[in-house]
DNA sequence: TTGTAAGCGTTATCAC
DNA sequence: GTGATAACGCTTACAA
């Protein structure tokens, strides 16, 4: 037998008080005399009374609910850093005491509109920005109408878009990700570690190539540094490939800008190495493949992430003053993560 | 300059009618006067006028908003095909108009409770639930309390609770799926095709083995064909180590329940097999890791899948008599995806 | 066909 | 500290 769902009302009467006085118990309970508060509370728990987000939304004009962009990356391999940032989000939301509601969008201009509707028809209190790039226009968009919001990603490109750029985000730093993998493969005995990266003009891209650039700089000449680094579009194949080229130049190692190259590299060194002679490949991102073949990678640290954006945000909608909440620009540290390649079987001949 | 935030009544008043012929407008156009309905759309679009969720949903006690739990598949690399429905239902969603809201939880007990406060405080419309097992109390506990949701996956195991199971499900016919990558094997040359797959009593696990079963029934004697089947853990390592069993079996070509095993049996018999051979491997799920690397797997219709349970939903939802909606029961067929293992650099010492 | 009135459950403002 | 009154923006009878 299931009672009648209760209200602010019929639980006030139930109890014989009015009905703020409940209401205050919710929401101003120092305002309430201890003893009452605590019959309300009780009153509350065993009739198992929620507060309608309705019509607390239609009064305050606020849904307890943030928004965010499910984003179509047709990668897939590396699409599993947003799906475990998107998972340490809904946790973090839920803990926070938020809704998280998705959306999709083509692109980002379509994203503001889909935006804008669900700041004005549902009242979305913030939303949650992933992939900012150079020429993004979201942000300056929200922050014209005030719409709170916090970036997973700092802002990149060239110009006076990074001074306006005062919005919270968080970011991880692919440099000193990349920094630690070179460094652990010339710990391991290499001299000349090899980059595998992106075509330039890509923010984490670049990030990423600058730590190696940093790690390597003064151990070779410039030139033999510059043989070291390829630039391939984001596949196993193309990781393949270019792990050709820079083995060509001397490369005793690469690291690697995603575990796709990474996965690549990794393949075409196995059976180009003399046998016996693991390849010394590190990747970037620490997703399942990675782990699958046990091959070392860069690995971010997306709940932590995932956590301070919803701390961020929620701070900002709590209207506190900006500079008492936690810090609305942060670069975190991502680990490095150590593996020796699973021996799948050996080589035939070879015990 | 941004004009105040419009509602129906301001919006009335504007233009000279009355609020509900506004309303009316927007939820029984038909019976509005044409040339009045005309000027009021034109009023809306001109103000960008919304209707408030909120308002409305305090009224109709409906969210317009479909709840779906992101589950933490500690997987990963199978985890891609979750995240693909994820990205399919939002898509499939919006289109419908509803919304979409994320939640997660540790265990089915707890996903109750959660379902319970969305249902509660949010007045969330109906629910997504995926990976329904055996013993699932959840869609009993929906169905008491009449809250409309949909499967994706079909309700497994034994006894009466499959006779109770008349609820929206939509599954993929795994078996159909092993079956056509047994034939695929088959025909490329394979005699003996073995299976690799989980531990028993498993629903899909179970369902994919037996495609496999029947495709080779009457191909080789019985106790031949028990030998080629082994079963592991999801991981690639598992699979390689199970993969060499299949082939000291006599195994010439391997179907396998998921990616992960398939990479590893992959993996495993690439260095295994005399140089110049091929592994004779499937897959299953088609994710990016079988993608990368050249590895035919059996595709699920993924969209297809979460189109569809947003259909039933939608239809469920829209009140109309059950008999003439989607169907609320569905096997979607999947496909085989063929590819030819990337030649990553060959061997050395072979061009 | 259109307008009028009531109410959904909450919080804010103000008296007591 | 507590209790009445008035919104918030919308839909749905019902009356004109």
């Amino acid at each position: 037998m299931v009672r009648k769902k209760p209200t602010l009302v019929s639980l006030a009467e139930a109890i014989g008080v009015s009905r703020q006085t409940v209401s205050n118990v919710l929401n101003n309970p120092e305002r309430v005399k201890p003893a009452t508060r605590e019959r309300v509370l009780r009153a509350i728990e065993e009739s198992g009374y929620r507060p309608s987000a309705a019509a607390r939304q239609l009064r305050t004009r606020r849904s307890m609910d943030l928004g965010m962009r499910l984003r179509s990356e047709a990668d897939g391999i590396n699409g599993a850093v947003m799906d475990r940032f998107l998972h340490a989000l809904t946790e973090a939301a839920q803990e926070a005491g938020y809704r998280l509601t998705l959306y999709s969008a083509a692109d980002d201009e379509e994203e503001l509109a889909r935006i804008d509707d669900l700041l004005h028809a549902a009242d979305l209190d913030g939303f949650v920005l992933t992939g900012s790039n150079a020429a993004d226009r979201r942000a300056a968009w929200l922050q014209d109408r005030g719409v709170p919001f916090a970036c997973f990603g700092r802002p990149r490109g060239a110009g006076p878009a990074s001074a306006a750029a005062d919005y919270p985000w968080v970011d991880v730093d692919g440099a000193a990700g990349t920094g630690a993998a070179t460094r652990l493969l010339l710990d391991s005995g290499c001299q000349a570690v090899g980059f595998l990266g992106w075509p330039p003009d890509n923010g984490p891209g670049d990030d990423r190539r600058s730590g190696w650039l940093q790690a390597m700089a003064g151990l070779l000449p410039p030139a033999k540094l510059n043989g070291l680094q390829a630039a391939a579009e984001d596949t196993v194949p193309a990781g393949a490939v270019a792990a050709r080229l820079l083995l060509e130049q001397g490369a005793e190692g690469v690291v690697c800008a995603s575990d796709s190259l990474a996965l690549g590299a990794f393949a075409y060194l196995r059976t180009a190495l003399p046998p016996g002679r693991q390849p010394a490949v590190v990747g970037f991102d620490d997703t399942p493949v990675a782990a699958a073949i046990g091959l070392s990678s860069v690995s971010q640290p997306i709940t932590a992430a995932a956590r301070h954006i919803m701390a961020v945000l929620a701070h900002r909608l709590s209207g506190r003053p900006e500079d008492q909440g936690p810090r609305p620009q942060l670069v975190l540290e991502p680990a490095l993560v150590i593996r020796t390649p699973y021996n799948l079987g050996g080589r035939p001949g070879k015990g």
